[in-house]
DNA sequence: GTCTATAGATCGATAGAC
DNA sequence: GTCTATCGATCTATAGAC
């Protein structure tokens, strides 16, 4: 793996664990084993990096979901996936979403920093839109909510306060109370 | 007010807007017209002052929670009554809960200060079980979900959830919206 | 691409006068 | 209780050799 991919790794594992404060040059450095002045060759700015960091986390993230809508057997399955890809995520209750992450440091990250996490949170609504819509359809999913779009914003707020929840308790055990119920309404799909 | 409470106030507002590493003694200084040293005076360490911002926040909020149960005239009012909490803790978008400003801060935050965070959620916790139970008995929330945990749980995840959504999306909207699809649930009782 | 060396700012914290 | 003055650490970033 070359240096930059290396250098973004670090960045993201100590983010996502620590929250955006934390890491520093110093970090990446002692973490990959080059000084902290070569890191700006490949990253001139931390906010350089920060961007990388998040087109590249955005990025694997929609492909993710693209394999789940196509390999999915149903609207309910899909549904699922999603659940078991924030928990994945967690890995043990260290490691929350990197948008979550991002979104509670200061707010003087960059423009760009920014835009890429609504264009996180706005990917993420519009494939639980085409989920549920696909769940009416197929009759996998049913809820008493008719609203697709409230559905879908419930359900990417519930999945992100589950990672804050269990951030907070240190248990992954945490993830399954929270989303639980969510859970049984895609068992019979 | 003393200098101790605007201290708290200062700290509190920076906190639940930046985050907790983008809260410093100088910006505490420049906002309340005291010097850096003097600060130290009434929090000797920046960890005291984070403690005692937990605690102040935490009994605050239990006391709203405890009017909310002796106030309301059912218990999808207390329901309604703790999304309105969270709802005004936003202030248009700017700020939001501290517990999950904290939650994303470097763990090097002491055990005090963590252990705060953690009894924050599990008073939560306690509160809405007690409110899902009374739904069930006064027949004024009614939900598929039976297991009063989950539901409870489920709950604190959406609004901590929501919170975030809110935050990155800037507008109080989405705070409505995420939150709608449960609100929609007590509108009955 | 990586290095040494360093600049300039900011951080939390302390000593001691008033 | 608040002040001036200062310490040592850490931070992002730059200049220039190799």
């Amino acid at each position: 793996m070359d240096t930059r991919d290396r250098l973004l790794d670090s960045a993201e594992a100590i983010c996502r664990s620590q929250g955006f404060d934390a890491f520093s040059y110093a970090h990446l450095s002692a973490d990959i084993g080059i000084r902290k002045a070569s890191i700006h060759y490949h990253f001139p700015t931390k906010d350089d990096l920060a961007v990388a960091m998040m087109e590249r986390y955005c990025a694997r993230f929609q492909d993710r979901l693209q394999t789940l809508s196509t390999t999915s057997e149903n609207a309910a399955a899909r549904l699922r996936g999603y659940l078991d890809l924030y928990r994945e995520a967690l890995s043990q209750g260290e490691q929350i979403c990197l948008c979550v992450a991002m979104s509670l440091s200061r707010p003087s990250l960059s423009e760009g920093a920014q835009g890429m996490m609504t264009a996180f949170h706005q990917n993420s609504i519009e494939w639980l839109i085409a989920a549920f819509e696909a769940g009416e359809q197929d009759g996998s999913v049913s809820t008493k909510e008719r609203d697709p779009r409230a559905k879908a914003m419930a359900t990417l707020a519930l999945v992100e306060g589950a990672h804050i929840l269990t951030r907070v308790s240190g248990t992954i055990e945490t993830f399954d109370d929270a989303v639980r119920s969510f859970r049984r309404q895609l068992d019979k799909g």
